[in-house]
DNA sequence: CCATTTTTCGAGCAATTGCCCAACCCCTGG
DNA sequence: CCAGGGGTTGGGCAATTGCTCGAAAAATGG
């Protein structure tokens, strides 16, 4: 008998072993004492050969079960894109394009944060799905937290949007409020520069140093996109930015197909907080739908965020490119 | 919000959490704790959980190797034929006639009883498996154990078997030997009564009833099977048997296809320790083969044993009814 | 054949898991 | 509004499992 036959002979009698003993454990639910005592082994055999099985993929496990799938999506897209925090959410068959799911699980997500007694600042961006997220919110209230925007709430006309994230989750938990009380958008760098220049800008930005996450939405840059139809960007923007590759933004900014954010000449105007790139704290993209799909694949391939709360169907369409 | 539905959906959320937990525990590999930390239940929710999805099969184990079909089959003939002991071995595709796998099997299960130091009992049959059986058993003295066999090894005109199990499985081991040294059958039932009268037969009898197990092949009952071809049954004889309905025999005994034993008329003359119907100790059928398949499914319907070894294929045959 | 290296073994212990129970919550029906 | 009952919760503890380690056995190499 060779060598090499042998030892393959031995291996596949160790497999056998394994096989059994694992049919048997995970199986027909004996215990390990059980296993050894029938099969005339140790204790520590049999937990060896469990191993064993479990390594050589003798044995599989196959969760069935509409979540299975969200799970690993979001192990993939964590993978992928180096988050610190993904979450799969199903996809509601009967409204696809509904943020109820993701809302709820932002909620949750933020609902955890917040339920600290230390204080903590936590930052918003804003958006239609934040401020579903934020109504999902209950039964909290933490007066030491500070709530802080991201981003302004007003255009550069000074109409205000009517999804203040920070005013509302403020209410909520009677946290205190820091929104930024300026257009999203400056009518010229100078105003721009002007606005930063506020004292309230720069304590918006140290607030920001202090917190302890960000959770924001993200927008497709495009004709009839809420930023758009909402006249935070002008037509003349808005066309400069297409032709620049821009597909989408964050607070504002942004950004190309790569992630990677467009420059002074197209950003220049934005007087939200700068992005942190990379982020510097856990910093949540919150969507989901398929016009988010494009955006959010550059946002996260270009390391714009390191958090995505999504539902199974983008998750998938994010990851099939 | 209806009691129903609110029920259902809570079931749901219950169903949902159950599977993600289930997925962290089983395919991502975490502990209960590090789950119930991830998402902000206590300890034991988390287990209650995987308790849970075990229960309502949202988790479904799947032992990728061959054996696996064997530990099935094993358990559907247990739960079938109310068996004590069943092993099945993997038929080996290249010759799937061979009695090899089962041998082996089944000098693991003798050798298990023999390793005993407090003296046993042991009663075995004959048979090409039996022999095949005793050939693999190695490196054990215990001169202490009594082998016992259950039937004869020799034909009405005195010639012996070549199986001898019991001389060699006593050589093997060093153990003291009690064969038979009457024919299978008798060539009348006055000479049957007469062999039944002699004091060995008695002995028999008595060390019979303090075996620990017994061992033993399986023939069918057909021209030119081995017990005809070996002269042990006449053309005469088993052409009445096979009249009769006879598909079968243990240590001479035959029966038909619902395991019942054969009259007086047809197994008048059998020398042979007659069969504990029901069996009183583990009672062990080793055989496998197409030809064994139908005697084996008859003496197990009719519980003339409680124990069996056989192969992958012959198992299923068995159960493919 | 013996020496050396590698693998395997099981004891002992630490970590993890399973389970019981009293306290509690949340319905439901007075 | 309250009382009762089914269901849920987490503490505490026992059972089970995982892991480390030195010893033993087996494979390897001379």
């Amino acid at each position: 008998m060779d060598g090499v036959s042998a030892r393959r002979t031995r291996r596949d009698q160790r497999l056998d072993e394994a096989a059994r003993v694992a049919w048997l454990y995970f199986i027909a639910g004996k215990t390990q004492d059980e296993i050894a005592s029938d099969m005339q082994l140790s204790r520590q055999a049999v937990q060896r050969l469990v191993t064993m099985a479990v390594k050589e993929k003798l044995i599989h496990f196959q969760v069935r079960h509409q979540v299975a799938s969200c799970m690993e999506l979001a192990e993939r897209l964590t993978d992928r894109f180096g988050l610190e925090l993904c979450e799969v959410v199903p996809t509601d068959p009967d409204a696809p394009e509904s943020t109820a799911g993701v809302a709820i699980a932002t909620a949750n997500r933020m609902e955890r944060l917040l339920n600290a007694e230390a204080p903590i600042v936590l930052c918003v961006g804003s958006g239609r799905t934040m401020r579903a997220a934020v109504e999902e919110i209950h039964g909290l209230h933490r007066p030491q937290h500070k709530i802080v925007a991201l981003v302004g709430s007003m255009a550069a006309d000074g109409h205000a949007t009517e999804y203040d994230v920070v005013m509302r989750l403020a209410d909520k938990i009677g946290a205190q409020r820091f929104p930024a009380p300026v257009p999203v958008q400056a009518r010229s760098i100078e105003e721009r520069k002007l606005l930063q220049s506020l004292s309230i800008y720069r304590s918006l930005l140290t607030l920001r140093e202090q917190a302890k996450a960000s959770f924001l939405g993200i927008a497709e840059v495009a004709w009839q996109a809420p930023l758009h139809r909402d006249g935070f960007f002008s037509d003349a923007d808005l066309s400069g930015l297409i032709d620049q590759g821009a597909i989408g933004e964050l607070t504002g900014w942004a950004f190309d197909e790569e992630g990677r954010l467009l420059d002074e000449d197209y950003n220049g105007k934005i007087v939200s907080l700068p992005l942190e790139t990379p982020p510097k704290r856990l910093t949540v993209l919150v969507a989901c739908g398929h016009l988010k799909t494009l955006p959010l694949r550059a946002a996260l391939t270009g390391r714009l965020a390191n958090g995505l709360i999504t539902d199974e169907r983008t998750a998938d369409a994010i990851l099939s490119s």
